[in-house]
DNA sequence: CCTAGCAACTTGTCTATACATGTTCGTCAT
DNA sequence: ATGACGAACATGTATAGACAAGTTGCTAGG
C-alpha cells in the first residue's frame, strides 16, 4: 500500500479547535479527522514516529502514547519494523449499523408507515437528565412513534432529544422522514452504546403492538453521542414473534 | 474509602506465568488480578504510582502506563490529588465482541461455574450440515453446557463444533476453561455472525434455567468462521431477568 | 477560634535517551 | 548467481528527570 502524502506534516494541527489540551491529544484527534475525513485512506501507511517528530519538535514518546492509543482504539494497525497503518473499518457493530427502521422494512420489500403518538417540548426530569447527561433543567423533546411492518405494528419507538442539538426537532414531519433520518442530518452521530433486553410488555405496549400480554419482546435502549454531547436517547420495543436482530463482526 | 493493606505489593508479581512479557503488562494482569479476585474491593485506593516505584523498582512512567491502561478498560478509576481507586464494576457487560460467559462473570466479580450436560461426537445430521455449512457425512461434536453465576443458571450453551477444525473438542475439561477458549486456541475466530431474538423458553429450558415458562428469553444464535470455514455454530440461551447484552460502536 | 497559606502528596504530561526487536534492502564475498 | 551480513529504519519498551495541577492537612498568624 502507499503512503500518505507527506507534504503538509507541520500543518497536522490546523483544522484543530485550540482549546488546551494535551500534545497526545491533539496529535490523536489530530490523526483521527485525517482518516474519518478521508485523506488518509485504510491501509495507507501514515508518518513514522521520527518523521512527525521532526517535523512538528514534539518528543517521540508523546507520539508514540497517540499512535499506541489510536492503535488501541481500532484506528490503525501498527507493525514493528514497517509502520503504522489506517485500520480497516471496525465491523463488529454492523450489527447496529442500521438504525432507520424505515429503511430496514424497504430492504425486506415491505411497506413502512408510522403514527406519531406522543411530541411534546419539556424541561428534562431528573431521570432524563440521568439518562441524556444533560443539566436538569435542559431543554428537551420527548416522542413516542409507532412504526408499522405492513399494517402489522413492529417497533415502539421512545425518545428524549437534546433540544440544544436538535432545536427544530418538534417541527418535524414524521411521516415523509424518520426522526433517525433529522437527528443524523444536524447532529451526526460519532459515537453510541446499546442495551439488549428481553422483556415482557406492559398492557399498553401490548395494546400498541397487538400482541398478547405473554409474548417476550426485545427491548433495546440505545444513547448516541456526537463528540461529548448526547444528542439522544431511545427505546425500541419489537415483538418478539416479528423481529431478530442481525449481526455480523470480522473481516 | 480504605486503603489497600499494602504489607506485600513487593510480592505483586507472585501469582503470575512467568512467560516473557512486559514489564507493564506484567503490572497490569497482577493489579487486574487483585481486583477480579476480590483482594482489592470496589471504591478502595489502591497504591500510588510512586509507592509501586518503590517497592518494585521500576520507572514510574512504566506503572503509569499500567495504571493509565487499566482505567481506560473501566478497571480502575483515578482522582488527580488523590490516588488511584478499583472502579465500581460494570452494570451490565457482555460485550459483543468478546464472548466468554466466563470472564464476564468473573469480571462482574462473581463466581462461575458450569455443568456438562451433553458431550457427542456424531455425523452431521442434514440440519446440522445446513447450519454448520458442511457435508452431511462431516464429523461433529455437540454439546450442551450449562453455566452459572454464583450458582445462578445465567446461560444455556448448545454448540454444534466443526470436528476437522478442533479435533480435541471431545477430550476437553470443560471445569477447566470454556468452549470458546478451547476453540480460540485451535481455530482463531475471524468472523462471526449473531442472530438475537426475544423467545419464551420450553419446559426442559424453564427447569434448567430455573425460571417460569412465561419469563422471557434472550437467544443468541453465533456461527464463527476462522477463514473460510466454519468453526461452531452455537445457541445462547439467557434468562431475561438476569441477562443483558451491552454493545458499543463509533468514536 | 478561624483562616490563609504552605508543605506534602497525588496524578497528568512531556522530554531526552537508551536499548531491544522486527523488516527491508543493498553490498560484498563466495 | 547466490547467500551472508549488516546498515538503515520501523516500532516496542524502559528509564530518569522535570514541571503542572489538584487535594489534603498542618501550622502560623490574625
Amino acid at each position: 500500500m502507499s503512503d500518505v502524502t507527506n507534504q503538509h506534516l507541520a500543518s497536522l494541527f490546523d483544522d484543530l479547535p485550540d482549546a488546551p489540551q494535551p500534545i497526545y491529544a491533539k496529535l490523536k484527534q489530530a490523526i483521527s479527522l485525517k482518516i474519518t475525513s478521508g485523506q488518509w485512506q485504510v491501509n495507507q501507511r501514515i508518518p513514522s514516529e521520527s518523521e512527525v517528530v521532526k517535523a512538528l519538535g514534539v518528543s517521540r514518546m508523546t507520539v508514540n502514547r497517540a499512535l499506541r492509543e489510536l492503535t488501541a482504539e481500532g484506528f490503525l494497525v501498527r507493525h514493528q519494523g514497517l509502520g503504522t497503518f489506517v485500520a480497516e473499518k471496525k465491523a463488529h457493530s454492523a450489527l447496529f449499523e442500521v438504525h432507520n427502521i424505515a429503511e430496514e422494512v424497504a430492504a425486506r420489500g415491505h411497506k413502512h408507515r408510522s403514527e406519531l403518538l406522543v411530541l411534546e417540548s419539556a424541561k428534562a426530569t431528573v431521570e432524563e437528565a440521568m439518562t441524556l447527561g444533560v443539566r436538569t433543567n435542559h431543554g428537551i423533546f420527548r416522542s413516542v412513534v409507532l412504526h408499522f411492518e405492513n399494517d402489522l405494528p413492529i417497533q415502539i419507538e421512545e425518545r428524549i432529544v437534546n433540544a440544544n442539538l436538535a432545536p427544530d426537532y418538534d417541527k418535524q414531519d414524521f411521516s415523509l422522514h424518520t426522526s433517525y433520518e433529522y437527528l443524523m442530518s444536524v447532529a451526526p452521530m460519532t459515537e453510541g452504546e446499546h442495551l439488549v433486553e428481553a422483556i415482557l410488555p406492559n398492557p399498553i405496549e401490548c395494546e400498541r403492538l397487538r400482541i398478547q400480554a405473554s409474548e417476550p419482546c426485545l427491548q433495546i435502549k440505545r444513547r448516541t453521542w456526537a463528540g461529548d454531547d448526547i444528542v439522544t436517547a431511545a427505546r425500541l420495543l419489537h415483538p418478539g414473534s416479528r423481529f431478530q436482530l442481525f449481526g455480523h463482526f470480522g473481516r
